[in-house]
DNA sequence: GATGAATGAGGGTTCATTCAT
DNA sequence: TATGAATGAACCCTCATTCAT
C-alpha cells in the first residue's frame, strides 16, 4: 500500500503552520482527557496546555464537541489502520484467526492510551455521537462485517453491521474494564475476547 | 415468607409524606434523566418535574450525586431481588441454565426502564462510582461469582469477582445496544448473551 | 440588692417548661457559636442541638439575630452581675483600683467561655448591633461612666459615656487576642489591661 | 526617590485592559464593601458595580475571598508604606516619638477610608485569615516589633511580634469606634492612642 | 490569523423562615 | 403549642463561546 502523503503537493509555510496547530492542540486535548477525565475537560484547560489561546482553538475547531469528535476520529482511524493490516495479512481462514486479528488490533488500539479510549468512551455516549458517527468508524465497522460475513454464510447484511457493531462494542467494554483493574495482559485478553465473541456470533439467529 | 409490612405500624402523617416526596423525587429524576439523558440532569430540573421546591429535594438527598446513587441502588436493588428470585427456584444444574437466570434478571431489569439505566450507566462512569459501591451491587456482583463458581472449580475468589463483574459489563453492553436499537426480542437476546457468557467464561484460564 | 425573681409567682408548668426550652435552646445556640463559630451558626443546627424542631425555635425567638442577641444580652449582664459585685466590695479608691476591678470582670465574663464571646463579638458586628443596642449593655457602659467620673472630674458625660465604651472595646480586643494564643495567664493580662487604660485615660483632654 | 514607573515599559493593549479591569473590580468590591458591609458583600454586587461580568471577576480573583485578601492586602500595604516612610523621616529617639509615627500612620490609613477598613477587619476575623496571613501585614508587623526592640530591651522575639500585634489591634480598635463616632479630630485621637499604647507597653513584663 | 479578555446563562447548594398538620 | 416538611431567594462559581484589538 503507497503512501498516499507522498502524493499532496507540498504545503504553503501557512499552511503546514496550520497543521501543527492543530495537531498542538489535538496532543494537548487527549493529554488533558487523560488527566483530567471528561469532567475536568474543557477547551480553556486545552488551550492552556497546548500553549495556544481559545481564540486560536475555535480557529480550528468549531465546538468542544468538534475536538472530542476529531479525538475520537483519529482513534478509529488507528483502529482502521490495524484492522486493515492485519487482513492483508495473508487469507484468513478460520473464524478464530479472523476474530483473534479483530481483537488485537481493538486491543492495540484501545491499550495505546487506554485512558484517552476510555475518556472518549464516556464522552461519547454523553454527546451522544458513537464512534459511527464519523465516517471512520463506520468503515471499520463495514470492514468486520465483512470480515463477519464469511463465517456467517446466508446473513443479511443489517444482521451483519449489527454483530460487527456488538462485537466492537463487547470488545471495548471487556478491554476498558482490564485496563481499569491495571497492567494489560495481552495475551490472556486476546483469548477472553475471542472466546466471548465465538460465543457470541454462535448464538446469533441462523437464516 | 409472610409480608413484614402488615406488622409495621402506620407511619405518622409526616413520615408518610416525606416517604411520598421522596418517592416523587426519585421518580422525577428518573424521568428527567430519561428524557434528558446525563447532560441534561440537573437538580433544578429534578425539583420543577417533582412539582417541588430545591429545598426539599435537598432535604432528602444530600448532593445531586447521592441521588443518582440512590437510582442506582434501586436499579440494583431490584436486579438483585430478580436474581434470587430466579435461583431461588430449584436446583439448576448447568451452567447454561445457570446463566440463563442471570441473562433473564438482568434483560428484565434493564428493559424495565431501558433509557433510565442506560443513562445511569454513563453517569456512574461519569462521576466515578460503579454500581459496586454501594452494597447492592456488590451483592449482585457477589451472587453471580457464587454462582460460577459451581462451575468454575478451582478458580480464586478474586477471578471468580472479576468474571462475575465482567459478566455484568458484557451483559449491560449488549442489552444496551439492543435497547438503543428498539424494541426487544427478548428471547433471541436471551441467546445471544448466554452464547456470549458462555464463551467467555470457557476463555478463562484454568487453574 | 434584694433578689427579684423572688417575688416572680411561681410558674405554671406550661410556663416553665416553656422557660426550660428557651435556655435549651440558648445552651444549643451557645455550643453551636462555639463549636462552629459565626460561619456554621445556623438556625437549623441550633434546633437540631437543642433536640427541639425549628418552628419550636421561632416560637421563642423571633428571628436567627434575636436569639444571638439575647445570648450577647446573657452575657452582659453576666459582665454586669460581676461589675457590681466588684463595686459593691467596698469604697474603692484609686483609679488603678478601679480599673483593675473592672478589668477582673471583664477578663472573667469573657474567659469563662471564650470562644462563645468572640463569636458573639464578630456576629455583633456584623450584625450591625453593638452590645449597647440591648438595656444591659448600656448599664454596663454607664456604670463604668459613672465609675470613671471619680477619677475624671469636669468631663462632660457624653465624654464619659464615650471612654467607657473605648475602654470596654480595648479590653474586649486585648481578652480575645490573648485568648486566640492559648491559655491565659490572668494575672499578667490584668495587669497590662489595666495599665493600657490608664494610658488611654490619662491622655483624654481634660476640662 | 524617581518615580519609577516612568521606566516601566507600555504595557501591550491587551494586558492594560486586564490591569485596568482589575483595579475597576477591586474599587467596586472596596465600594460595596462600604456600602453593604459584610453581610451585602456578594460577587454579583461587585460585577454589577463594576460593570463587568461575574466570569470576569473570576478571571481575575480565583475566589471571592481572594478578592478580600486582596483589598486588605492593599490596605496593609498603605499602611506599611506610610510606616516606612514615617521611620525614614530621621532618627527617633524617645519611644513616645516612635509610637507617635506608628500611631499616625495608622490613623492615616485607616481613616483614609474607614468604613472599608472597618468591613474588611470583620471579614477577615469572619474568614478567618488576619492581616498577617499575607505578607504585607506580617511586615507590617515586624516593622513595628523591631521597633518596639528599642525600647523594650532584653525582650524575647515572640514577645515583641505579641506587644507589635496587641499594638495593632488596639490601635484598630480605636480608630473603628473613633470613626464610628463620626468625623475624626486626629491629633486627640493621636494623643489617646498613643497614651494607651505607652500605658500598654509600660504593663509589658520585665525579663 | 492570533489573542485573550469578556460574557452570562447555567447549575449546585444553603438556610432563614413559614405553615399545614 | 410543637413539629418538621416545604419554600425559594440568594449566592458562589464554571465554562463554552464570542469579538474587539
Amino acid at each position: 500500500m503507497t503512501d498516499q502523503t507522498a502524493f499532496i503537493p507540498r504545503k504553503s509555510p501557512a499552511q503546514r503552520r496550520s497543521r501543527e496547530t492543530v495537531e498542538t492542540i489535538l496532543e494537548a486535548a487527549a493529554r488533558v482527557l487523560e488527566a483530567a477525565g471528561p469532567a475536568g475537560f474543557n477547551t480553556n484547560a486545552v488551550a492552556a496546555r497546548a500553549g495556544v489561546s481559545v481564540g486560536s482553538l475555535y480557529q480550528y475547531f468549531p465546538s468542544k464537541n468538534a475536538l472530542v469528535a476529531e479525538l475520537s476520529r483519529r482513534g478509529a482511524e488507528a483502529m482502521l489502520a490495524a484492522l486493515e493490516a492485519a487482513m492483508a495479512e495473508d487469507g484468513a481462514r478460520t473464524l478464530e484467526q479472523d476474530l483473534r486479528r479483530i481483537v488485537r488490533a481493538a486491543i492495540g488500539w484501545q491499550t495505546a492510551r487506554p485512558q484517552l479510549e476510555r475518556a472518549l468512551d464516556q464522552m461519547e455516549e454523553r454527546v451522544g455521537f458513537d464512534s459511527a458517527a464519523h465516517g471512520v468508524g463506520l468503515r471499520v465497522q463495514t470492514l468486520i462485517a465483512r470480515l463477519l460475513a464469511a463465517h456467517l454464510p446466508g446473513a443479511a447484511p443489517d444482521q451483519l453491521n449489527e454483530a460487527a457493531a456488538d462485537s466492537l462494542s463487547l470488545a471495548r467494554t471487556l478491554i476498558d474494564r482490564a485496563v481499569e483493574r491495571g497492567p494489560i495482559e495481552a495475551r490472556a485478553l486476546e483469548d477472553r475476547l475471542v472466546g466471548m465473541l465465538i460465543g457470541y456470533l454462535g448464538a446469533l439467529p441462523r437464516p
